[in-house]
RNA sequence: GGUCCCAUCGUCUAGAGGCCUAGGACGUGGCCCUCUCAAGGCCGUAACACGGGUUCGAAUCCCGUUGGGACUACCA
């Protein structure tokens, strides 16, 4: 087994979950699993000042959300500082890497004049060889880059991609305060944890020449590389905030679900046929790079939101339940621990499943079976809660009151038969009881709303529309 | 600025030289179904960025142009 398949998800805990780390992390995990390899969680705090505990369990919380559990980790950077240090000393020993006493100021001064003569703010390597280092300042290493010939990143996704090693810098491998910087870490972390492919973004492709060079100065075997083409907004820009939700924790709150998300975040970028739809078993056994795009995806929340409302259509009234219960306690509509009839909340909700596109839409939506008292939409209370329709309302609650058995096909013969002694369309009777049992023009068929609510509330929410009208009036 | 990547309907994509008068999905328009709203069904809408090659033949291969993106930190 000693090409088992090995690969990580390293995200850097500046921020929640978003996105675009969650397709890395998905492509990572699907490829594993496919191969029956292992999939490492590593976490990559070396960045002190900008990394968080609350970003790493924000991070942890949405992996695990989305169901993409790891073999391994979460490993830490800032657990492993010593064994970063001791390679750097390696390469320090072996003339690979030097010490560089340049102040970070004047770095900065000498970048911006480059940039300012149109020149490329490359570092000159003025330290290279110094005869007689500064006395009072702590140096930062950098790592010595070959200045010529070119280098070959064979990509799983791109092919081979040149680079002339002319363009390289002198990469700062560990700072003046002794911490190490990002291309060292991942290259020793990778090459510690035996990660075989290593899965990222496409921003990282111009990355890859000089941590190739840093593995082969440390004498390792290169992994393979799969560069994953970035997510945009819908401006075409790398995805931000400014195009609205981009957390992953923020469309669990929205009432998405993680199937869902997986499912949509998967056809970006990846193809399987015309499928659309796919298990996450699906997902595993079709997975391959040969079906993984090279352009960038327009993140488009329509058809999230599109793929959503299928996967509450295809899931069972006991699985919603479940997933719509923290929606219902957080609105409020019922109070925590105010457990509901389940058998009766299945009944009702599997009436609302394909009217709902979240589940924050659908625990919305129950308010009105679960509700003591509704609230009338304004509009449709002027259209149906009048003159008009009060003999019909009355009609259909004294014929009501003599149903025994209270079930939706009893109930239409009800109805059907008012229609006819009132000649008047089924529509003219059906929309005002709508109304007056829901509050709004729209439901599930009214035959079933009627039953799930049961004959009190019915009688009690047709007495209370007659009195408007009547009191209106 | 330099380096690298990318380029099929508004969006996600199928397409690995003839199967393409370019297929599917979301969206969108119309119709059907119908107690409303959905769901579902049917029918539309809409694309190979441009210019040169190569070839009997190009969305598919090559070059250039244009456009977009990424990187260019003692961030990751």
């Amino acid at each position: 087994m000693a090409d088992a398949v090995r690969v990580r998800f390293a995200p850097s805990p500046t921020g929640h979950l978003h996105i675009g780390g969650a397709r890395t992390a998905l492509f990572n995990y699907l490829f594993a699993r496919h191969n029956n390899g292992s999939f490492i969680l590593r976490i990559e705090d070396t960045d002190r000042t900008r990394s968080t505990e609350e970003y790493i369990g924000s991070i942890l919380e949405g992996m695990r959300w989305l169901n993409l559990d790891w073999d391994e980790g979460p490993y830490r950077q800032t657990d492993r500082f010593d064994i970063y240090q001791r390679y750097a000393q390696n390469l320090l020993k072996e003339g690979k890497a030097y010490p560089c006493y340049c102040s970070p100021e004047e770095l900065e001064q000498r970048r911006q004049e480059a940039l300012a003569q149109g020149k490329s703010p490359k570092y000159d390597g003025r330290c290279r060889n110094l005869n007689s280092p500064p006395p009072d300042r702590k140096p930062a290493i950098r790592f010595m880059m070959p200045q010529e010939g070119e280098i070959i990143v064979d990509d799983l996704i791109h092919g081979k991609v040149v680079f002339d090693n002319a363009q390289l810098d002198d990469l700062i491998i560990m700072r003046s305060d002794g911490t190490p910087t990002y291309n060292f870490t991942v290259v020793v972390d990778d090459v510690d944890m035996n990660i075989t492919h290593v899965i990222r973004g496409d921003d990282h492709l111009n990355n890859t020449p000089k941590q190739i060079h840093i593995y082969q100065s440390l004498g390792y075997e290169l992994p393979s590389f799969g560069h994953l083409p970035m997510i945009l907004g819908s401006d075409k820009a790398r995805l931000s905030k400014r195009h609205g939700a981009t957390s992953v924790i923020a469309y669990r709150d929205m009432g998405y679900l993680s199937e869902a998300l997986v499912n949509y975040l998967v056809r970006l970028g990846w193809s399987y046929g015309d499928q659309e739809v796919f298990t996450i078993d699906e997902l595993i056994r079709y997975f391959s790079f040969e079906h993984i795009g090279k352009s960038a995806a327009v993140f488009n929340p329509e058809k999230l939101l599109w793929l959503n409302s299928q996967y509450i259509m295809k899931s069972t009234p006991g699985e919603l339940v479940d997933l719509v219960m923290p929606f219902l306690i957080k609105e409020p509509i019922i109070n925590e621990g105010q457990i509901s009839d389940r058998v009766w909340l299945s009944k009702a909700i599997s009436t609302l499943q394909e009217r709902s596109r979240t589940l924050v839409e659908l625990a919305q939506s129950l308010t009105y079976y679960i509700a003591d008292e509704i609230e009338y939409n304004v509009k449709a209370k002027e259209k149906f809660l009048n003159e008009k329709y009060l003999a019909n309302l009355t009609e259909v609650k004294a014929s009501l009151e003599t149903v025994d058995t209270f079930v939706a096909a009893e109930i239409e013969k009800v109805f059907t038969s008012a229609s006819q002694k009132l000649e008047t369309k089924l529509g003219n009777i059906a929309q005002p009881v709508r109304v007056a049992v829901t509050g709004k023009t729209e439901s599930p068929g009214i035959f079933e709303v009627l039953e799930i609510l049961g004959k009190e509330k019915t009688l009690n929410r047709l007495a209370r529309a007659i009195h408007v009208i009547t009191m209106k009036s």
